[in-house]
DNA sequence: GTTATGTTTGTTACCGGTAACAGTCCAAGC
DNA sequence: GCTTGGACTGTTACCGGTAACAAACATAAC
């Protein structure tokens, strides 16, 4: 087995030196043209393949950009990841994707690793860190980006939607409509702080309405079981809620098939509600009242902010992402 | 702002050389408690960080492990990759995940891209794989994993489970009930090798049983809504099917819906199938007749096989996981 | 023909570490 | 007192590239 070739086996076989090797095959203009095909030749023959990590190392050029979201099982960072991958391959740009599993210890340990590769740029979900890691950050010599939500003060880069505003919004909704016993389903707190957020923001405006928020807390990672699990508990409440909201739209159809179940309709014996237009909200029989977050869109913005800062032009540096709220089938007026 | 701190700042400052500072960080045995303890403190200090770059490169140590998956908004994927990656963190190993959204050109490039940086492994999902990618990873120096899926002749590591096997076992399953009019609810061909293997083993055992499978694509990405409108489309075959096969649960949940919204009901007016045993199903009213797949055994298995092959173990390099079939409530045996 | 100018190519000095191979020092053994 | 050997620490030569500057060459202008 022979050592993989290197730049200086391309050279000698192109009859050129090292450097030209590197221009030319970096599509650095300075090489003519029979040169440049002589040594693409002499590359393709042998083999060649450059080593990014010298290259890195030498250039101080990282194309790595570091993406840190809590979990891959919720659509919404897939979708987040999703919109910004594109924008940044375009720019010649690599990811690299860690899943904190929500824990800012994990967070914390993963931004110590991600710079000793020198990335690019490094990008966490959320303005919630650990003070280590806030003060690492602010340390950094790249760019810093802060998704999904929005922070008064961000560390530097920050694209997201106002949690707390968008369940505060969603409390005026659904007091409006009448509901008086609301319950709020979701997991262990501290867990998801933009779930804690938009939990504050119900709890406000249904106190302005003049009801308390009731809360049901599954110990468990989101999911549709969760949900189930969920509704059972808040059924179990009293005064029993009128109306239940859940942190996402898959625990909400979770608690709606749990509903179900104990013999609850929705919107005709309870109200159901979710959080974030989750698409399996498009094939069920009646939509569930929810919200509309961009999360496609506020991956590519995120993105292109991020490319800017890197090339250094001046842009935007915060970014708030409108969210609509999504009456559906599964609350009504009460009487 | 000053440049940060390298290894030949912090030997300066605890007034050693350059060596001494690269062990005591290692961890390496050879240097005193006392000078290790003032290597740290300098270092702590300084603020120094490693870099990995110079490091991977003089060391030759890659820690990194490049998966490629289809897609993250599939949670079988998401679920191989929870399950390697606490095993791959715990054997210090990095992992960079790509989407190749089934795509074996975006799969190959990826690849070549990948090489460069001089991973300790690769790991792909499927065995499937544009020839010019098989032909770069046989001449790779580095262990690959070809995931999910099984091959007669991997090009290295392999652990996954039998699809054709499966979709023949399920074809028999529901032969064996009575069905007759089968249909194959999927996407567009050649999207997804996996689900063409599970359509041909049903289409197999259907044939032995004397009924021929019909199928519906949709063009889409799989969904919820693809199987609400695969269902739609299957619905207005002719004959009229017996039994509807999805791809996967979700798509089966979405053609539920659409079943009931068309006054039919599972498994009274029709059957209705699923594939990979997803978590929805763990809060329907009725259980969908699907396959269980051990995803996260699965991708334990392989993070456990893959740190085996980079510590030079020897040890198996294949492994077929074994799948179940779980009879549900959306089929029952016919007249 | 000579000088100015631009293009192509090569040289040298790193980038920030690690491996392999010396030394150096000191206590133990003869 | 003179080896001997083990525990530390240092030196040298890379790893595989790139930046910055210098040289060679060709073409254009005077």
């Amino acid at each position: 087995m022979e050592k993989p070739a290197k730049i200086a086996d391309v050279a000698e076989a192109a009859g050129v030196s090292i450097m030209s090797v590197s221009r030319a095959l970096r599509g650095i203009e300075g090489v003519s043209e029979a040169t440049r095909a002589r040594i693409l030749a002499a590359a393709e023959d042998l083999g060649y393949v450059p080593s990014r990590l010298a290259g890195a190392l030498a250039g101080s050029t990282s194309t790595l950009v570091c993406i840190s979201v809590p979990t891959l099982f919720d659509a919404v960072f897939a979708e987040i990841i999703g919109g910004m991958r594109e924008t940044l391959a375009r720019a010649g740009l690599e990811t690299i994707i860690e899943t904190s599993d929500y824990d800012p210890a994990r967070e914390a340990a993963w931004v110590a690793r991600m710079v000793e590769w020198s990335p690019a740029a490094l990008v966490l979900s959320g303005v919630d860190h650990a003070p280590r890691t806030v003060e690492r950050l602010r340390g950094a010599r790249m760019p810093v980006m802060e998704l999904w939500d929005v922070a008064e003060d961000p560390v530097d880069l920050n694209v997201g939607v106002d949690h707390r505003d968008l369940g505060r919004r969603m409390g005026a909704h659904l007091a409006g409509l009448g509901y008086r016993r609301p319950a709020y389903v979701g997991i262990t707190p501290g867990r998801d702080p933009r779930a804690e957020k938009r939990a504050a923001g119900l709890a406000e405006a249904f106190a302005e309405a003049g009801a308390s928020l009731q809360q049901a807390r599954v110990d468990a990672p989101p999911s549709f079981e969760a949900g189930r699990d969920g509704a059972h508990l808040a059924l179990g409440l009293s005064p029993r809620p009128d109306v239940l909201c859940f942190v996402n739209d898959h625990l909400a159809f979770g608690g709606l098939a749990a509903c179900d179940a104990a013999g609850l309709s929705a919107p005709e014996d309870i109200g159901v509600v979710g959080f974030n237009g989750l698409n399996i909200n498009n094939v069920l029989p009646r939509r569930l009242t929810t919200t509309a977050t961009p999360r496609v869109v506020m991956g590519k913005a995120a993105a292109r902010l991020l490319v800017a800062a890197l090339r250094g032009v001046r842009a935007e540096r915060r970014l708030a992402m409108p969210a609509r709220l999504e009456p559906g089938e599964t609350t009504r007026p009460q009487a």
